[in-house]
Formats: structure tokens, sequence, C-alpha cells
DNA sequence: GATGAAAGTGAGCGAGCGCTCAGTTTTTTT
DNA sequence: AAAAAAACTGAGCGCTCGCTCACTTTCATC
């Protein structure tokens, strides 16, 4: 896996698993990981980060003790302050690797690469909900333990939610000009579709015990944002 | 306050404060409430539920200690235990709090009080955001820290967000018998409605940047869903 | 297979946690 | 205003937490 490669020619959702995510973390935060080498530390990061994914989502980050990381990555404590020099330092790889999944996979399909306004639309949702189909523990993580995190980490998650609304704002400002959606104003339109991507990961419970499916969800919500943001006849 | 009329009767959102929500959790939990006269405890148990509120926004209820409770109620920390005597305890009065609030405003509202499906609709919409909107804390403190309960606790919030979307469901199916709503699962149509009822105390940051009321909101929620489960010409 | 480097181990540390209780203050009753 | 009841106080207890480090094991190189 070759990152500077992939960072040129941005990974597409299904590519980005967690453990090419470890990857990059692995690479980015080199200055605080005592391991050298990656054969050795990105398996074992791995096995750290999805401990924490896991015991987090059931008890929370901060109830997540070390001895819990120890036991379910079949690590010591001691080697787990190998890779990582803090709780706080785990925070923000899972954050890091978050921000990387949205770099990749959303934020590139902008005006560049679809022109028509619905299409664009319609590869906004389909490709937030498949990464964050792929990649829900982490996801759900960053979205439920916002509170955890200082106050720069903080806004960063908050800022890219904006940067997504944005994104999908740009696409329906152009539809609105084109006049085949509603002229209501974008962003507002915008905020009420983010909620519907963020159900995915926050509210799996649900959607399991439906046995839906994320390419039905994905169908369901571009028609019920198809319909809501239309120009009415 | 006579809890045993209100009951009777149903609060209206605006009806239900912090200061109301806490004399029926006084009452509720008088078993484990050490103090016993309401005038000292209700308002002391308030000082002390909003301090957790508040904290907790913050930090996390875990990371909610006892000493920042005595510290935010103007309480000892001995004073706190006579009206919780564990923080479990005190997890649950909160739940049970949201639990009475969303009993009150909320479910009431059924076909008996408004027959016609949009107006149904719109009321259930309208009143879910409302008491929300008052009790905004309680709500997103429930949402957020629903990992921090047992699994009784866990399971009675997320039946309470299934019974809401069940209501929702029912005015939905109503109104497409009547051929005026579109013929999707209505289940599955109520479900992308919650999660925009829910943004309303999530996301509460984003809504203030943008200077946008409750009311406002309230309406672009029912203009968006309006035209998304309308029935295609 | 000898040797140095890299990585892993887990008992133990200081700090801070939830919670208690013997004593004090405030309120109610008479 | 005296007596009894109710409520409050905060130092301190036992425990668990995040984190360390002297030591052991594993790996890479020749």
């Amino acid at each position: 896996m070759d990152v500077t490669a992939t960072q040129l020619l941005h990974l597409r959702p299904r590519e980005l698993t967690s453990a090419v995510l470890c990857a990059v973390i692995f690479r980015q935060f080199s200055a605080t990981i005592r391991v050298q080498k990656e054969h050795v530390g990105v398996p074992n990061l791995e096995r750290i980060i999805l401990a924490a994914l896991d015991i987090g989502r059931r008890k929370g980050f901060h109830s997540t003790t070390t001895r819990d990381l120890a036991e379910a990555s079949g690590l010591s404590m001691g080697a787990i302050y190998n890779y990582v020099d803090s709780k706080e330092t785990l925070l923000r790889m899972i954050l890091a690797g978050v921000d990387y999944a949205v770099e990749q996979a959303i934020v590139p399909f902008d005006k560049g690469e679809q022109d028509d306004p619905t299409l664009r639309l319609h590869g906004l949702i389909r490709r937030h909900i498949e990464v964050s189909d792929i990649l829900q523990r982490w996801f759900a993580f960053a979205f439920l333990e916002i509170k955890s995190f200082d106050k720069v980490a903080r806004d960063s998650v908050l800022q890219s939610e904006l940067r997504n609304e944005r994104l999908m704002a740009d696409a329906i400002a152009e539809g609105i000009a084109r006049g085949i959606f509603i002229d209501l104003p974008p962003m507002r339109l915008a905020a009420m579709i983010m909620p519907l991507l963020q159900d995915w990961y926050i509210k799996r419970w649900k959607f399991r015990q439906r046995d839906m499916t994320s390419v039905a969800y994905v169908e369901a919500v571009i028609n019920f944002v198809d319909r809501a943001i239309a120009r009415p006849m």
C-alpha cells in the first residue's frame, strides 16, 4: 500500500478499509509511535484501534480502560504505550483516520467530476453512505465521542460536517440555477440531508433489525431527497 | 404543581419545564431520595440534574465527577448523596424525565385528537421539536449518553424512538390509504423523518450559528417532509 | 547461531475517583 | 426558646485509573 500514490489517486469508498486507515495513521503519527517497522506496527496499531472502537461503542471512550484495550487487543499494557503515548493521542488517531477517509472518498467528488447537479448530489449521498458503511465504527465513534475531544479536534469534526454540507449545497444551488430544484436556501436544504446520511452509522441497530442494506438505504435517501428538493410543477 | 392532575390532562410542550420534570422525578424516586420535603428537595434536585446535564454536555457523563457536581450545584458532596444514591441513579432520573416529557407531549397526539393525516403528522413533528427545544439538554443527554445506560434503560430509549416513529407511520399510512401520500412503506418514511427531529437538539450549535429559531425549523421540516411524502401527480 | 536492536511484559506508582459517616447546622414542632 | 427532626458538611476510605520502567523475549543481520 503506497500512501503517496493513493493520495494522488483518491481512494474509492470500498478501498478505504480499517487496515488502510491504520497504515496512514502509522505514518502520520510516526513521531509519537516508538515502533518502527510497518509490518509489525500497522497490524498491532489496527488491533489497538479496533479494540478501542469496539469497547468504546459499548461503554464510551472514557469508560474504556487501558486494561480493557490490552485484553481486547492481545497486547500488554506496556506494548500499547509503544504505539499510543496517551489515551488522548488514541482519540486523535481515530479522528485523523476519519478525516482521511472523508478527504479521500467524499471531498474529491465535486463539480470537476460530475457536472449534472442531480447526479452530483446522488454521488455525494452514495459515497457518504458507502464510506460510512465500511467504516461504521469509526464514523459513529467520531460522532458520539465528539465531547471527549479537545477544542481543536472538536472544531475539525464540525468543520468537516459543514464542508460536506457545502458540497451538497453547491450541487443544489446549481440545480436551482438550472430551474430543476425548488428555490430554497441551498445550505438549509443540505442541512436536512446531512442527518439522513449520519443516521446510517448512528442507528445501525434499527436498520439491521429491519434487514436494510446500505444499497437499499442509499436508494431510499436519494428518492426521498429527490422528491423533497424537486421544483414543484 | 399537582402531578396527579397533570397526568390526566397531558401537559403541552411549553409546560414541560425542567422544574416540572424534577418535581415528577422527586416523587418517582422517593424511595431512594433521603430528603423528604418537596419545597427543599425539588429545587436542590433540579440544581443537581441541571449541573449534570451542563457538565455532561461538555465532558460526557462518565467524566463528570461527583466533585464537579458539588461545585456546580452549590451543594456538598454529602448532600448530593441525599438525593442520588449513585451516579447510575442520576442517569436513570434524567432518563425518567425525558420519558415523562415524551409521554406527556407527543404520545397523546394520536388519531383521537386529530383525524386529518397531514395535520396529525405536522402536529407530531411540531410537538417533538417544541418539547425537545425546551428540554434540549435533557434530550441531547439521553441521545448521546445512551451508551452509559444499562441494557434496560438503553432499550427503553430505543423503544421510545420506535414508538414515536410508529405514531408518525400511522399518520402516514392513513394518508397513503386516502391517496394523498406516496405509496411507500410508512415505517421507512417515518424513519427518515426521525433524524430531522433529533437534529434540532443534537446540532444546536449549527442552528444557533445560523440564527434559526425552533419555529422556523418546524416549518422547514414540515415543508421538506410534505414534498417528500406527497403523492406524485 | 551469535549479537545487537527492536519490541513486548506486567507489577507497581501516584493521582483521582465514587461514596461514606460522625459531626454540625438549619428547620420544624411544641 | 427548648427539643426533635431534617438536612448539610467535607475529610477520609478503599479502589481503580492512566501510565512507567527494569527486565525479558523476539527479530534482523552477518
